[in-house]
RNA sequence: GGCAAGUUACCCAAGUGGCCAAAGGGAUCUGACUGUAAAUCAGCCGUCUUAGACUUCACAGGUUCGAAUCCUGUACUUGCCA
């Protein structure tokens, strides 16, 4: 199992390399991957470890997944600046959404099921003397201070707060807790949490005098230095009210062909033969981007299911298709609109309207530039009016297809 | 508590009384090319029904015909001293 982590690409940073390989090789153990409540869904960059956790439970361990209750009302060191706390209300409810998001790739039933942990249940009845007394003494505010994430808030004009400064302790914190009462012996979780994942092993080895261990995953880039994970910008959510299914199919299948390989690695349970006749796709035909139809395939289906993968694969199909819409059936071609960022709007709408609405443009301005630049498409025909209506291009079905620039796309439901 | 420096649009960063909606770089976006690629080149890049107008340069006042630029106060950040 180690091996095949490793080879996945998943592991940047670790504990032991040989006990970890004799570890996950041997018998069940419990290890446990934390998710702070940062924002009401999780992202892409969670997906890694929310996977990483399904792997380990399908070799036979046990995970736990923790959400941040506390922690995420005290917030993790960014490099940049401060963070703004968010109210205890809003935590809440996102540490809610979390837990129902974590659940839904693990499975509780067997042997080694899964369990969700709150570390409030344990930080909130903690005093601050008991805190400082109990946990305080272990920890050298020299060690602290050397952690990546606290020196580099140091040396920038933002500081750093207590707050942010103390979060490492409550990370410990959790570790040694669930080591106690769970007999959890291994932590993931991204190698930019590394200073986090030791200040856990670390306490626990000075608490209990026992080595347990760490797996940091690497910070996954894109081969043209751009972030992994963002979509015009924003980031790719797995709430599928946030980003649509459709949204996140056209997010892998937009993946540049020097990165799917490692995708396919990271993201899917594809098994090694069949990722490497992949790999041999790419560089023979790299025009039929068989990798990328797979790798959008397997991961929507995993976050979203089959049935709406198959959605967004035909709403793209109907949308990037010959071009005549009108051949559509009414059927196909309102459910390709409702996958897509969607208005209602009366039949002499103006367009520039409807770009807005559909969110395809943040402004009217840039509605009336994109117009301008050429950029703008209904049902596939060019705009060149700025002034112009929706009216004349309303299809049968009653809706019509908006397109920004060659691939952002809109629908539009008449009244 | 004292002294000093700082707070500019998505990010970095110029700008020290009118020529500033604000240089430059990056990111995003659009066009050409293409594989719904990449690279490259070009354009756009505060808001508003173009022209023109309106709101911005931490916040609140003030000086001035006119302020991002000067003055006063407030908040926050950083450094040094205590």
């Amino acid at each position: 199992m180690w091996d095949e982590i490793v080879w996945r690409g998943l592991v940047q940073l670790s504990t032991d390399a040989d006990e970890l390989r004799t570890l996950l090789s041997g018998s069940p153990i419990t290890l446990y991957c934390g998710f702070d409540p940062t924002a009401p869904s999780l992202h892409l960059g969670n997906l890694v470890q929310i996977l990483l956790l399904r792997r380990l439970q399908l070799a036979g361990h046990r995970p736990l997944g923790l959400v941040g209750g506390s922690t995420g009302l005290i917030g993790d060191p960014r490099p940049t600046a401060e963070r703004v706390l968010n109210t205890k209300d809003t935590v809440a409810t996102w540490v809610q959404y979390l837990h129902d998001q974590v659940s839904r790739f693990l499975s509780f039933d067997g042997p080694n099921a899964a369990s969700m942990v709150n570390n409030l249940d344990w930080t909130a009845p903690l005093s601050a003397v008991d805190f400082l007394r109990d946990i305080g003494k272990y920890f050298r505010v020299g060690t602290m201070l050397k952690k990546d994430a606290v020196s580099a808030r140091l040396n920038s004009d933002a500081g750093i707060s207590y707050t942010e400064f103390s979060y490492q302790i409550l990370q410990g914190m959790d570790f040694l807790e669930l080591y106690r009462t769970q007999g959890c012996v291994l932590q993931t979780g991204g190698s930019d949490q590394w200073g986090n994942l030791t200040s856990g092993t670390d306490l626990i080895h000075k608490a209990e005098g026992v080595r347990v261990h760490a797996i940091g995953t690497p910070l996954i880039t894109n081969a043209d230095g751009t972030k992994f994970g963002k979509s015009e910008g924003n980031a790719v959510w797995l709430d599928p009210a946030m980003t649509s299914p459709y949204a996140f199919y056209q997010f892998w299948l937009n993946t540049l062909d020097d990165d799917v390989i490692a995708r396919l690695k990271v993201f899917t349970f594809l098994d090694r033969a069949e990722i490497e006749r992949l790999g041999e796709a790419v560089a023979t035909e790299p025009f039929r981007r068989e990798a990328q139809r797979a790798l959008a395939f397997e991961v929507t289906s995993l976050v979203h299911g089959e049935a709406a993968t198959r959605s967004a694969i035909d709403a793209a199909a109907a949308l990037f298709g010959n071009g005549d819409l009108h051949a559509l059936e009414t059927a196909v071609l309102v459910a390709a609109v409702r996958e897509l960022p969607n208005t209602t709007a009366p039949v002499d709408a103006t367009i520039i309207q409807l770009l807005v609405d559909t969110t395809l443009t943040s402004s009217m301005g840039e509605a009336r530039r994109a117009i301008a630049q050429g950029g703008v498409y209904v049902n596939n025909v060019k705009i060149d009016d700025p002034d112009a209506t929706i009216s004349p291009f309303v299809l049968d079905a009653g809706v019509a297809i908006l397109r920004r620039g060659k691939k952002t796309l809109g629908g539009v439901l008449i009244e």
